[in-house]
DNA sequence: TATAAAAACGATCATACGTTCGTTTCCTGA
DNA sequence: TCAGGAAACGAACGTATGATCGTTTTTATA
């Protein structure tokens, strides 16, 4: 046998980056080997490389592609927005969102980061920088304008970040709690403990 | 060459429980190479096994170990306080002094959950439960008391300890922060996060 | 002081891994 | 319609890994 019928690039390459996904997700990288993964795709571990470089490749785009996708979208949702309090409610809404929506590229986004080669995780790094310069952007000005009072500004950044980003590791849509009740929850605790 | 001079049992374990913490905080438990750990220790990779049973043993031992500390000091921590406002203030401060003395037992903890066989993770998500309650417990008595306010008692536990556990990815006591402001911050957020 | 246990060596085993490569089949566009 | 690139197969390579084992040396006990 050889090439099969109806198989294409794109979609292959979409079908590896689901199932990279959904393995790293699961077992980790380094955990996840190739054979897994084109078993998960349906193909002989060798034709993998007829659409990725190489297995740090792939983790990395998964990464890159999820860094780019949030600064995207962070830049929708806060469009227009510049009093504190709102900019920073838009924030929490939007974090959660999408962090519930793409819970997977978030968790390898932070646990992976480790398994990136120094180059790679620099450039994640840098990336992961800008996103949280937007929030302690947000604080800083809030407490300029006495609108928020907080400790440090970077430590409440990280703590604040740390937050909303567990519930990657908890949170199912299956569960008891709904996401309109998740963020209503989160946002009180926020919005109360940067209050001046 | 064979038995060293001066070489006992207890101290070899230590060096290895040592060796083991450093390699896998670095690396993660599935880069770390036996023979990796075995150099950091001085031995031959099969003398390892004078001392452990498995790589994997090796792994849970070192985060159960942990977590029956973490429950001893934050019995120690919490005894004799019943009021709901001084017992959550005790319950942060411990919670991050805790963390940031042992961040790489914490960090190794969390992100290597999923290297652990089911049978062993099964233990320690049980002794993370019991850890996760105590907290919880604090916020549903202040909250039936009246001191506390908050959306979902289960999803703030979880966020308060999302939060504060951050630290242990980025905190150094080297840098710009110090642990008291470290913990003043922290501890602004959670109880104006909670209050009524 | 004799002896058994402890703790190390060093060689080795079977397996699993990432990756390469020659070949075969299918799809597309000139 | 047919030529060439795309996409798959399947075998293989070299390496690294966790673990085992017989042997040797040191320590501790009786």
């Amino acid at each position: 046998m050889a090439r099969t019928a109806g198989s294409s690039g794109p979609k292959t390459l979409a079908a590896i980056h689901e199932a990279g996904l959904q393995l790293i997700y699961a077992k980790g990288y380094d955990a996840m080997s190739l054979r897994d993964l084109a078993a998960k795709v349906g193909l002989q571990p060798g034709s993998l490389y007829n659409h990725i470089t190489t297995k740090q490749e792939l983790l990395f785009d998964l990464i890159h592609n999820h860094m780019i996708a949030l600064h995207e979208r962070i830049g929708e949702a806060l469009a227009g927005i510049s009093e504190p309090h709102t900019r920073l409610e838009a924030f929490v809404a939007f974090h959660l969102t999408y962090h519930i929506e793409r819970k997977r590229e978030v968790f390898i986004g932070s646990a992976e980061l480790r398994s990136l080669e120094p180059k790679n995780r620099k450039r994640i790094i840098k990336l992961r920088r800008d996103y949280e310069d937007i929030l302690a952007g947000i604080l800083e000005r809030g407490v300029a304008a006495k609108k928020f009072k907080v400790g440090d500004v970077r430590v409440s950044t990280y703590a604040i970040l740390a937050m909303l980003t567990g519930i990657c590791t908890w949170y199912t849509p299956k569960g008891r709690i709904d996401q309109d009740a998740l963020i209503k929850t989160h946002m009180r605790l926020v919005m109360q403990g940067v209050e001046g």
